[in-house]
DNA sequence: TTCTGTACTTAGAATAAGTCTAAGTTGCGA
DNA sequence: TCGCAACTTAGACTTATTCTAAGTACAGAA
């Protein structure tokens, strides 16, 4: 039932243990943008043994160095983390808080007037507004 | 010679007492994007009475708050503070975390193409690259 | 001028997010 | 089975920021 998450992990050079397939498995279930805090409260619940926050952070920055999920950084003092690792961008409901994925063709390909000296690697867009219901 | 800035203040419906005169001419006196410890480092030797850490947290909240700066948010961890406020965009040098000002018309247009429910508000584009020199 | 109240500042304690450390487990390969 | 390297744990530590309680400054009333 893990099996493509271990799959996934491994394929990424991240050995497969349990908490670290628990934590990825979160991840990829939800298109929620959880922060460390609430990875380990959805997690803990879900192994056997208890599960340290030092495992959590590790994990979560060994998943972000090999490339399957990725930080997001929209509040100051907290990071969130997003398996969705396609090109994207982020909507940021501005009275709750909540993150959305914006898929990268719905926003039009930005031409930046740099300076020569500014080489790009990649940019990101955080759009705030709110949802209405 | 901070009169100007005391006015900035007042007409943003801040009192200007000493501490926040100070902080303001240094954040409006530099175009790095400082952190609250940079400004408290910077500062503190400038007055001649000691200062607290609370008054540089209280003075850029109250700054943000009144519309005078910017916080800006690109690491996690760290809060850094932008005194120009007019309509612009970051680029991150990812080798050294310097933050550089992109005014927005150097921006092409961004057009957004979202559910109806996605009330847009503002957006920001944060550019990640190098500076070569 | 003195009194008084409000707003400001201070030092240090408290909190929160994240990292480090030392010790205990696990599990693979010889 | 043994040894070793990698993983996990609890809790201490660090860093950024906020809170708190006490002290200070200063404008307006008496």
């Amino acid at each position: 039932m893990t099996s493509h998450i271990e799959e996934l992990l491994t394929t990424h050079g991240v050995k497969p243990t349990a908490q670290r397939a628990v934590i990825a498995e979160y991840l990829v279930g939800t298109d929620c943008h959880p922060t460390a805090d609430e990875v380990f409260q959805a997690v803990s619940t879900k192994l056997p043994v208890s599960l340290s926050r030092a495992t959590v952070y590790n994990t979560l920055n060994a998943l972000v160095e090999a490339g399957v999920i990725k930080e997001v950084v929209t509040d100051p003092g907290r990071v969130r983390y997003d398996a969705n690792v396609s090109d994207h961008h982020h909507f940021v409901d501005v009275k709750t808080g909540q993150v959305y994925d914006v898929d990268a063709h719905k926003v039009s390909a930005l031409k930046l007037d740099l300076a020569p000296e500014f080489s790009v690697n990649s940019y990101h867009v955080t759009i705030f507004g709110e949802v209405k219901k």
